[in-house]
DNA sequence: TGTACATCAGTGAACGCGCGTTCACTGATGTAC
DNA sequence: TGTACATCAGTGAACGCGCGTTCACTGATGTAC
């Protein structure tokens, strides 16, 4: 067995996962501070020795997230160079799989209604995670020949947009929202088709 | 002073009306059954006269909704009749402005967690709104060479994501996540880029 | 037109519940000597 | 090695709150005669 600390060990680590479980499982409003602490073996008041409140709990969870999707995206982003439209392609697959393998992080980020500007550490996070995908797109637009090319914010947000949308409404088990294309292929086909439109991608590739 | 039924007039509609300004100021979570109940100067106790409860009066708003949705969407449809592609860019915008119009309607039918399926009824309107944009595809998936024809209702799915992407990102006081962009403007941007990617608009247009 | 009656929208009090948060405390752990 | 002490993570009881929902009721409105 691990070392444990003083008395349970790493308990804010505990309440973390505890409470990531019950946002994947009911979302980010069936989230409780009292049942995390239950999760965790431990009265609710207990919180209050490593956390100043529910919304620094979800804070701190959504700022992992951050890292984790930084991460995450800055290697997809390695892994294209040197190829620019590699690079990009990659940051947009890593949006989605993220997305899918960290659906109570994802939730905690997007959902739950705490601000990306809540402490300068959480917007700092989040700007290296959206500054990648930036980064990437600007890199990319240099291909397009300049009277033609839009604002490369433009379109990383369309591409943010276009992710953000499969999850939101595919990714998920959403009531009801189902698509008859697995969302993986539907997010790549979409940006496929949006390169395609910007003369990036040869129109018979 | 307009007709007045019994009582309230028209508690019913009252209430839909609070609940819809709740929502639009606080979010799903922040709106509460006492809460509108208050606000239409009336007792909690008196919207079980009216609903079955919160859930059926979140389910309500939802399904007018859709309805509103729905018209909208064949409003803008047969506007751009007969060209197939004034048609579905149309209902793009139409649903832009229907989530800027809407925003209570909108958060009720996305993001307040009631199913779609909930009632027959619900399921029945949320499908015709959704099958405006669905035939609007289908018919500009015509002008496209079956070879490189990708299935109409994939093509329906992007754009349904990417609008619903800039709305939840960009379209709302989403605190920390401004665009430098009008809504409006990324995602006609957007759409057109997709259209050229498909062929459907000329590279030089 | 006036009276007796039926209807039923809205009242007001009450309920049980779980929430987030506070507080003085306890007792296991780490440390100094 | 053993003892006295300091630290501080977690306890347990309590709080005030607003929630959704229920219930017997009341009294304004509509209707029959």
């Amino acid at each position: 067995m691990a070392k444990r600390g003083y008395h349970h060990g790493d308990l804010r680590r505990a309440l973390v996962d505890a409470a990531l479980n019950l946002i994947e499982e009911k979302g980010p409003t069936g989230f409780t501070l009292s049942e995390a602490a239950k999760l965790a073996g431990v009265t609710p008041a207990a919180v209050y020795r490593h956390f100043e409140g529910r919304d620094d709990l979800i804070a701190e969870i959504a700022r992992q997230g951050f890292e984790t999707f930084a991460d995450l995206m800055e290697y997809a982003y390695d892994t294209g160079q040197p190829s620019s439209l590699a690079s990009f392609e990659a940051t947009g697959h890593a949006y989605l799989a993220f997305a899918r393998r960290h659906p109570g992080h994802y939730v905690a980020m997007f959902e739950s209604g705490i601000s990306i500007n809540r402490t300068p550490e959480l917007a700092q996070v989040a700007q290296r995670a959206f500054g990648v995908l930036e980064k990437a797109a600007a890199e990319l637009s240099k291909n397009i020949p300049p009277d033609r090319r839009p604002p490369p914010q433009m379109f990383s947000a369309h591409v943010w947009a276009l992710s953000h949308g499969v999850v939101e409404l595919f990714a998920r088990g959403a009531p009801g929202t189902k698509s008859p294309f697995p969302p993986e292929d539907l997010l790549e086909a979409g940006i496929g088709i949006y390169l395609r439109g910007l003369g990036l991608i040869d129109r018979d590739e």
